[in-house]
DNA sequence: AAAATATTACCAATATAATGGTACAGAGTT
DNA sequence: AACTCTGTACCATTATATTGGTAATATTTT
């Protein structure tokens, strides 16, 4: 998963749950700039992060073992 | 999955294929302390970081919606 | 159309991740 | 015993993520 596709998604995910990147920034404590540099696919969050915007997104991160093909 | 986690399962992974820190910082191409902090659970890599890592350990990053209990 | 709202662009300042060196501790080897 | 390998501790330096402000640009609403 490229930093691409993760900002596509917590914007999608964002976007269904009903909240602006302000509601998010107010409910993480984050700035603003960040959310939109992530969501943008520009930036290299931290994953503390990333942990925190998910928590308010109801989202989890996975790490698995990719099969081989 | 909280930072500690994730750093076990680098660590475990790295030594299931049988690589010292120091033979991952090689393939990688970083520092022997970012990889050692992240193993240990000190630290807060970012997003690139963990892919890179993931690329040689063979592991990738899923992101899911929670359900709900 | 204008007005209100949401998002991005830009930038300087701050916080902190990442680096690269050395030293130290532990485990295994000879 | 010394020697080798591995990993952690420590530290100063560099690189960069994060912040918070304003301005500019969408986007939506009336």
């Amino acid at each position: 998963m490229k930093i691409e596709e993760l900002g596509k998604l917590i914007k999608h995910r964002r976007k269904v749950l009903g909240l602006t990147i302000r509601d998010l920034a107010d409910l993480t404590g984050m700035s603003r700039t960040t959310i939109s540099q992530i969501e943008s696919g520009v930036g290299n969050p931290t994953f503390q992060v990333l942990q925190n915007i998910f928590e308010y997104l109801n989202l989890e991160i996975k790490v698995k073992v990719k099969k081989h093909k």
